[in-house]
DNA sequence: GGTTTTCTGTTGCGTTTGTAACCATATCTC
DNA sequence: GAGATATGGTTACAAACGCAACAGAAAACC
């Protein structure tokens, strides 16, 4: 269940787990010169904002999710950003454990700056790519990803 | 120079950056069980080993170099490495700054051990991947990597 | 209805990580 | 060949990170 078409040898270079991190991060780096330096925001924030702005208010539980991020990392985030007044956090009345969050003018302001940048800088980089390309890598993304998910089951 | 084929509204799901970075820490995490849980290397000195198999004595500026890594997490790694007896430095005649490293006996044969391993886990997960799909995965992140090499030169 | 289990969200703490300062040597410049 | 500059490598310090522990509330259980 494990030899075929693929490397026999063992290269760094063409090593997916390597490549995939390395391109991630340049990637990362990249699109926070767009986040951090001009907006002074994390990973965290702009993934948060992103996900309000998209699917409007939400609980904490939920944006964990929806941003495969920590608990932890989610609920510092909101914290920094309603401090900046980025994001307003109410009551749930059903839980009165969670919380609902939700962009502020001033978020959905940032945000609606911030989204314009983003795509364009994505679709610069996805101009590399020729029609049909950039669904293509999507599509294999998914399939390592199910895949992992699979490998994951079988042995955890 | 920013609108073709790409996604005209901003969804996290579909964002490139995100869903790379998605998935190469799923990767770390089914990875590390292999080479953390099971043999306590961290994702530097697992880079640094599998480099010195390939490419035999090295100084650590060229180690830098071919892991994509800093300076101090290089410098890091080669210290806790050879404290554990997998890696050995010798002073470099041409240039005293500078040190090779290679693996020892006992590295080497760590690699040996892990390697297969590995290459075992890197082909269960391209299972998913039907034929020359690999191939077109790793066309498609070198496109992306020299565009974004592109892209930083020209907007530093 | 009381007890146990599960869940949301925050906080504390140790580890990892990167940035900046730092030595020592090498290279470049005049 | 003396001073300036750059480079290899380590150290110090601070920020970020995740795990574990926690409080409070809901669900489940009997």
């Amino acid at each position: 269940m494990s030899a075929d078409s693929t490397q026999d040898k063992l290269s760094l270079q063409s090593f997916l787990p390597y490549r995939c991190t390395r391109l991630a991060q340049s990637m990362s780096l990249a699109l926070s010169r767009i986040y951090t330096s001009e907006f002074g925001l994390s990973v965290a924030d702009w993934r948060i904002i992103v996900t309000l702005a998209e699917h409007g208010e939400l609980t904490g539980r939920t944006l964990t999710e929806r941003t495969t991020m920590d608990k932890v990392r989610v609920s510092r985030a909101l914290a920094s950003l309603e401090q900046r007044s980025l994001v307003r956090r109410r009551p749930c009345e059903q839980d009165s454990r969670a919380a609902l969050v939700a962009l502020t003018e001033a978020g959905l302001a940032l945000y609606r700056e911030l989204a314009p940048q983003a795509l364009a800088w994505e679709a610069d980089l996805s101009s590399a790519f020729s029609a049909g390309e950039r669904d293509t890598f999507l599509n294999l993304l998914d399939k390592l990803e199910t895949q992992l998910a699979q490998l994951g089951k079988t042995a955890p």
